[in-house]
DNA sequence: CCCTTTTCACCTAGGTGGTAAGAT
DNA sequence: ATCTTACCACCTAGGTGAAAAGGG
């Protein structure tokens, strides 16, 4: 029971080293990315009074909503593959800094437009969004505790993972930095990666000394995006309102799926 | 590791002996009882076509609603207690029928009426109820295929069960004797026991052979009910509508909470 | 007649970007 | 000027009993 380690020392445990994951939707997020995406961050979590006398004014308005942080759209959905049908798997989501830099949106030189490359210059200057651009603007806040979110179903097993698609929909996004209602902590107008990662449940008396090798991460750089606490690029707003169904109330009278 | 197995041959296993479980909403759980409680089922799970043109309706049809059946009101909701913190528990529900009986409501001698005993005659006949009552009618249909409702957090710590009452709201009743969504199954006119139970999730290699050890459970007369196709009691319909909160729209302009 | 099924208006619950006001 | 917050109308999604229609 004990041999099967893997393929050598270092190397993955055999309960994850095959596992697979292929993005859903990958048109939708090439898309966005080709814009440039944001996603919206949001406070409204419980919020801590700073003075007694905003304890009184939180207490007496009606209990919070709970949580009116915003998910994420395009929703991260991913097909897994390779796992072991029987073994127990725990799937969970954290988030990367692109960069130590943060951003402001605006007009300038030596910017990156909207397609993520250099502003082209010859674009049409129709829009307000063709004469700005994302700009760095100095260093990186300091970052936020490095939250992670479990998939509401782990564990479970490989086959009930295996068996359709995973989606993170869920998974909603703050910027208060004293969240406590486990939601994803991110800095707005700072850029980020998510990463997908596969843990196999070790069910060995001291699975903690093989932590290492007992799971598998994920990026799909076609995922990352810019946090904003209001959308900046007008077609980045345009493509969300296309697109998710939740925003239907803003659609035009066009007729496309 | 192996000791410790209770208090003797054929009793329960430690990490159950002391779970004890508290009925939440008593109070309006028994004034259901008190008037005799109805829950809908309804059939509106996938469909069994019959021969094949009743497929073709079928495919053509927009994909069913996932599934319109009911829920339970009020909602079987209960506080745990005396469960190990450490160790793993997988909750479920299931429904036993009370008796042997069919049942029909209406007009007839020796029927039991709307408060669980004797019809009284010395009730005024204001309301239709009053001169109706439920009454057997033969013997119970063949006994629907016994399914069981896992609690969708299934398995978690004791810690995690214990810290805040657990709901069984997303249980669904219906009237299909080939539903393939998982429901729970009942028949129509008939009457039953709600059983909730707490199964220890046992590490050792043999369990099976403790199975029988390993779960305790939990009968709550006051939420027994018969099943129904469409309300019968009008006292009954009147405190549905006076009590769950998405049948607001039924109200009259009853200032009471 | 009694029971079941279907459809409907009316709710709860919560996910959208717009908008205007507020903060720095 | 730029970024953030609070509130809003408008959606999706789905849980109610009423009422009418259907079936034995």
């Amino acid at each position: 029971g004990w041999a099967g380690e893997g393929p050598g020392a270092g190397g993955k445990n055999r309960h994850v080293c095959h596992a697979a994951a292929r993005l859903e939707m990958g048109s939708l997020w090439e898309e966005f990315n080709r814009l440039g995406t944001e996603m919206i961050v949001t406070k409204a979590g419980r919020w801590e009074p700073e003075w007694p006398g905003e304890l009184q004014r939180w207490e007496s308005t009606p209990f919070p909503s709970p949580s009116l942080c915003r998910r994420m759209f395009p929703t991260f959905q991913v097909k897994l593959s390779g796992l072991d049908p029987l073994a127990d798997y725990v799937l969970l989501m954290d988030f990367i800094p692109l960069d130590d830099k943060r951003y402001r949106w605006g007009w300038g030189n030596g910017g990156w437009g909207p397609d993520l490359g250099m502003l082209s210059p010859s674009l049409p200057c129709r829009y307000a969004f063709h004469s700005s651009s994302w700009l760095a603007a100095g260093r990186a806040e300091p970052a936020a505790p490095g939250r992670v979110h479990f998939h509401p179903d782990s564990p479970a097993k490989g086959a009930q993972w295996m068996r359709q698609i995973v989606s993170f929909d869920k998974l909603k996004l703050t910027n208060n930095l004293l969240d406590d209602n486990g939601h994803i902590i991110l800095n707005s107008m700072h850029r980020y990666q998510p990463r997908f990662h596969v843990v196999f449940v070790d069910p060995r008396r001291d699975s903690e000394r093989f932590a290492h090798q007992n799971f598998k991460s994920f990026s799909f750089p076609e995922t990352q995006f810019m946090a904003v606490t209001a959308y900046q690029n007008h077609r980045i707003t345009q493509l969300k309102i296309a697109s998710n169904p939740f925003a239907k109330g803003f659609r035009d009278g066009d007729p496309e799926p």
